[in-house]
DNA sequence: GTTTGAATTTGAGCCAGCGCAACGTTCTCT
DNA sequence: AGAGAACGTTGCGCTGGCTCAAATTCAAAC
């Protein structure tokens, strides 16, 4: 649970900033490129090890942040120690932004899925950054409306579908939103393992292990430890639609 | 599925728009009194039988509302029918504000749980609100995050918890909300059937009725058809809580 | 290269809760 | 008042997926 700093010009690290690339950050697609740099010249970079939290579920909001690079889990943690993954975050987004629905505390803890830079800055910023930059606060709220959005498939989901449901669709989400195209199939961008599968489908590491190696008899999936690749996405999609009667 | 327009002016209905009341509104907390009677002077009001929709997911979100009184559950139907509540709305909240989250259409289906009066403005004011009213924004996204919370919250239920404890929550939740004390417990407010109970929680009506029947053998509840009285609140904060280890 | 711990696989048994079905009760409408 | 619909109850059998347990594979650290 440490996180090593890193100094800001690390340029090396922050490959995305390149000028062509600053409106694929999310909060800033509507903003002038001069209104860009004046917000990021007054962030703090920080580089995060792979499974670190970045914040706490219930620590005053100090700060908000900005995913620059790799992939963040939000997860929430039950009194008895489960953990339930709310939503994956890819880079470009915001988070921590209790500010923007009127939090004094962070809602969840976030945790880094993978290696990331992350920027962040001070919540006495926000309302300024609101108020001056008028794209910012709308861009912002299409991101919350989206991860409710999300939340709320997650609460459909798990009403309504079997595990194997479920866990199809966790894999179908995972490489739309992360997938990397590989020789053979799509492959999930960081490491995951059944637990995690499972904690995002609320259901056992069991059961995720089970069906992950019934797949891969069947050559839908291919998995290593911590790595699965899809091979036949069309065959998840068949299997996450709620089976008709035939 | 058919709601009647009353007057807008017909008082008798709209008994909390007193003076001393209007700071009841959850969106309007933060403002004064003449800049409230600018909005509500703008909107329309309406008054909606039991069972209705107010407005329907997907459909473009050509109006905003606000409930005055009654309740209204939030709902989304899966492909195949099955419905799923995902929160009830107390009077005095925003509700269908797609406009609020960057979206053009609405993300749900509104159904009045009571007889409801419900108040709404066109979309394209959102804007001007937002612009003109410094505390009403921020009111707004402070509900929009309280609602975020709760969906979470069911996730984490869902994902963790039994059916019986997830029962005996959905009912807390709904006596903190809406409960009424009568002599000797507390009533839900509104007309509630086993089907409703079992859409909020994630059960089948059937093991919802065998959980309400036993509860009543215990003496913790008391119910006649679409009504629940709670008579021993902290038996079932008892049962809600995961049972620990002897 | 060996140790150690984390990740994964697989088996076996079991039970909460679902599906189905039948029936009872209370409303509503004419 | 009677018919029909909506709402509620209860029994029974079945099974998806959980729990418990044990073995195996892999990776990193020493």
């Amino acid at each position: 649970m440490t996180a090593r700093m890193t100094d800001l010009t690390h340029r090396k690290t922050l490959p995305r900033l390149d000028e062509s690339l600053l409106t694929y950050l999310t909060p800033f697609s509507k903003l002038e490129k001069r209104e860009i740099r004046s917000i990021l010249d007054q962030a703090t970079s920080r580089r995060y090890d792979e499974g670190v939290s970045i914040f706490d579920e219930g620590a005053p909001a100090e700060r908000f942040f900005m995913l620059l690079d790799g992939y963040v889990r939000v997860v929430r943690v039950t009194p008895t120690g489960e953990q339930v993954t709310a939503l994956h975050i890819p880079a470009g987004q915001l988070l921590g932004i209790a500010k923007a629905i009127g939090r004094e505390t962070y809602p969840a803890t976030a945790v880094t899925a993978t290696e990331s830079i992350v920027l962040s800055w001070p919540t006495r910023l926000w309302d300024g950054f609101v108020a001056d930059y008028d794209g910012f606060a709308t861009e912002t709220y299409k991101t919350v409306g989206d991860r409710m959005g999300e939340i709320h498939n997650r609460v459909m989901e798990m009403a309504t579908q079997q595990v194997e449901q479920r866990v199809a669709n966790a894999l179908l989400r995972l490489i739309n939103q992360t997938g990397r195209k590989v020789s053979d199939g799509i492959e999930i961008d960081f490491p995951i393992t059944r637990q995690d599968l499972s904690e995002l489908t609320a259901t056992t590491l069991h059961t995720a292990s089970r069906l992950l190696s019934a797949w891969e008899k069947q050559g839908l999936v291919q998995s290593k430890r911590k790595r699965i690749k899809v091979l036949d996405p069309h065959a998840l999609v068949v299997i996450s639609q709620p089976k008709s009667d035939l």
